[in-house]
DNA sequence: ACCTGAACACCGTTCAAGT
DNA sequence: ACCTGAACACCGTTCAAGT
């Protein structure tokens, strides 16, 4: 054994699966160093505070996602596939999209990179590039605090067959996760398409 | 005066206003209870809890969001226009977006039933109304996290005209909040619209 | 170099006690 | 009925001290 019994890795590791198992929320300094059998301000040895600790957690969670390709399918199926590689690396990890909202611009470049060299060669302006991409960013990672609060089933069991609220609150049950999910993919997509119809000479192509 | 020096109106209204100037995140019960002149437990009289607080502060903040009026315009303009009295309402609030998104559905429903109710009468089946309003609430109220975090401004100065990435951090420092919301929500629409129009008899119309 | 312990200034919540 | 004070079990952070 040399002289260090912890890492930075290690803590960040640690810390990653106490988000996963318990939610962001739940991540303290002094609870992750007694997890990791310390003293309660052993963390601080690694990390200067919190937020760097939580930076640390959103560039680890988002660090090995695929990028495309550069392969000949269209745009619309190469932004798709990313972003659905964006929703797989958060998906286990309960509240992460929440840091990584704040974090993402900071710590983490090469995804928006990604989104943004798609949009750029289909077609998009460059201030459409920056508005596209936030629209997108804004979804993603917003969808990690609206699943957990799926629709109210009718609350009195009173289905009233005329009223779409309380026709929706039972049938929201009966939707998955991912149905909500490829619905608001592809409509956001459907809505991006549509634009570029509607104005296709606007965005300037490199190497075009 | 009467017995009561407060009232559970001054308590909400107060913790708005914490919330309006400092952010959600820096609302407590004892701090709250100290600017309204009280001992540290003061508003535990009034209140169950934090959280019960913390609807009360959601259901008021959407309490006066004005509703379609039910004239003649297309569906499109009609969302368009509540989707705006809803943003309206969240702008000046700092951090509430994040706490209605978990409370909206428990505390608030009638913004909730205008929206469903523009999109049935626009020919979305119920299953495609829940998720068409899932998708909006999220880029809605995900919002009020993005527009805190701005695209970095290229970090050295070194705006290399061929990276995307450099070319979209300068500029977006000259678009507006504004500018992201309109291309955000003009794009969600067109994508809604742009289902529609593949599959037109997807919907059954209530009293059409 | 790596870790600990005590201290400071906070939290939310409970509950007996005051008026 | 309305409010207070003390207490409990937590936080993040700093910093002198230990090995």
């Amino acid at each position: 054994m040399t002289a260090r019994s912890l890492t930075e890795a290690a803590i960040v590791n640690a810390a990653l699966e106490i988000v996963r198992r318990t939610g962001v929320e739940s991540l303290s300094m002094r609870g992750l160093s007694r997890e990791l059998g310390m003293s309660a301000m052993a963390a601080y040895y690694y990390v200067a505070n919190k937020d760097e600790l939580l930076d640390l957690v959103a560039a680890r969670a988002l660090a090995d996602i695929p990028l495309p390709e550069g392969d000949g399918s269209p745009w619309p199926v190469q932004l798709r596939a990313l972003i659905d590689h964006v929703d797989k690396a958060l998906r286990d990890y309960r509240g992460v999209g929440e840091v990584l909202l704040d974090r993402m611009h900071r710590t983490q470049k090469h995804v928006m990179r990604a989104v943004m060299e798609l949009l750029s060669e289909a077609g998009f302006s460059d201030a459409e590039v920056a508005m596209a991409y936030a629209l997108i960013h804004t979804y993603l990672f917003g969808r990690y605090r609206v699943t957990a609060a799926p629709l109210p089933v009718g609350d009195t069991g009173d289905a009233d067959p005329d009223d779409i609220v309380s026709r929706v609150g039972p049938l929201s049950a009966r939707l998955a996760g991912r149905d909500y999910y490829d619905f608001g993919v592809d409509t956001l997509i459907k809505g991006l398409e549509s634009r570029l119809a509607a104005a296709p000479t606007n965005g300037r192509r490199r190497r075009g």
